[in-house]
DNA sequence: GTTTGACCTTCACGCTGCGTAAAGGTGTAT
DNA sequence: ATACACCTTTACGCAGCGTGAAGGTCAAAC
């Protein structure tokens, strides 16, 4: 019933660095030491191993494990749940970044072809370089850093089709919004739609929605010359009646 | 248009160590130096990193990156697939741990008491350790090493449901090949269903079944005494009995 | 008795992708 | 001139071992 390394090692399906290792770190030494310094492992050891290489295989830090196979059993449910949750937070992850490939494949592969992809990849780029040229520093000081990073990054990662949509929505916005100045009513059912779409159009680039922002945006659009500019193209105006229909339809005065 | 190295991570969000990092490995070199040594980054820099941290975000190691973004388009689509299907087996894998972790959980957990959960574990181990001493050795020569480690550690991670199942699995086994031993017949259809029976229990504790290894199995029960004494305490000539029901079952003769 | 050959031992570097000092030079605003 | 924010290179640290290197030990074979 005793073991040298390399005999322990073959039981357990580990190797003998392994076991060193693990006399190194402390979490498990052999019962005893020959008189030439080689490693005896007995019962309790393998039994010890047992666990250890048991909660390996659940992914386990061999930090936690130490602290788990010393402490009472009762530690342990509660180590493996939080354990879990870690799992669980990871595979979340691990999800997205699938989606996210399987995105840049589609787009990358077939469907569009080589040219068009050109464009639409050159087209990206630029959008961000010129997002950042123009409104990047005041807007990352206004914003924050991240926020300004996760909205490029979610604009590199759109796809064709993501891209097209939204450029669609912001057609709609605009005409929408035409029509809407008609009637004059910023409270009217057509201001209200060019509101309810403008929300769209920027979860599209915002990760999650808020109608103070929405409200806050609104109230920029009249402010900063260059968006009201762009607003303004569509008609003279239509910037202050966007802000007030959106502040209607957020219901921030 | 030209950034330090503060500069530049500040509008990536990364840090400049990063940045001094991908100088280092080759995957991002500066522009220029000027005279005091201080790496200045351009437009092109600009456009690399944001492909770098493109598919540093799909997970992607910056190796394969640098492989990706040196290489023609075409070669990039491959790479993600190859990437992609890594990740999926990562999710595999994951999505084991994690069922693993709740059956722990559960086990540890309420669902039965502690002295049962106890004994249960207690159980556990002896059964790994009696058969590691009866039979390690042999069948560790005869199977090899890789196949008893892997159902030792199926062993350990059954729950008391399945630990359970089995168990009462066995007794089934036992007391329909007892009934078939008074019919005489091995080709009968109550040893049939023995063998039946005992086939689902192998495939408890084994990762494959196969025909020829359960009909090795049956061979075995007659030609190792120990397994021969076990099914012959149920009757004598068990041992034998269920051999011929199961070459029967099998088809191996 | 000695020579294999299979064990064992203790260093100690390598892998990934940076974080985090340490020790010292540079740029610019006051 | 002094402070302060920036830049540089060098180098250890992290997790969990793999993989030598350099040398001692043990049983069996000659």
């Amino acid at each position: 019933m005793e073991y040298t390394v390399q005999k322990l090692a073959q039981l357990a399906g580990v190797s003998s660095r392994t076991l060193r290792y693990y006399d190194e770190i402390g979490i498990l030494k052999p019962a005893r030491t020959n008189s030439s310094g080689y490693r005896i492992y007995g019962r309790h050891e393998v039994d010890r191993l047992q666990q250890i290489l048991f909660y390996r295989e659940l992914g386990v830090s061999l930090d936690q494990i130490k602290e788990i196979i010393t402490a009472p059993a009762f530690d342990a449910a509660d180590a493996l749940k939080e354990h879990r949750e870690k799992l669980l937070e990871k595979r979340k992850q691990l999800d997205l970044l699938i989606t996210n490939v399987e995105k840049t494949i589609a787009s990358a592969e077939g469907r569009t072809n080589m040219s068009d992809k050109e464009k639409f990849e050159g087209f990206k780029k630029k959008m961000i370089e010129d997002n950042e040229k123009q409104y990047g520093k005041e807007i990352r000081e206004k914003y924050g850093e991240e926020a300004v990073n996760k909205s490029n990054a979610k604009l590199m990662n759109m796809t064709r089709e993501e891209h097209e949509a939204v450029t669609k929505l912001a057609e709609e916005v605009n005409s929408t919004l035409s029509q809407a100045m008609e009637t004059g009513d910023p409270a009217g059912g057509l201001a209200q739609k060019a509101a309810e779409l403008h929300k769209q159009w920027i979860t599209f680039y915002w990760n999650e929605y808020s109608k103070e922002a929405h409200a806050g945006l609104a109230e920029m659009y009249v402010a900063d010359e260059r968006f009201k500019a762009y607003y303004d193209k569509i008609q003279p105006g239509a910037a202050e009646f966007l802000r007030d229909a959106i502040k209607i339809y957020t219901g921030q005065q």
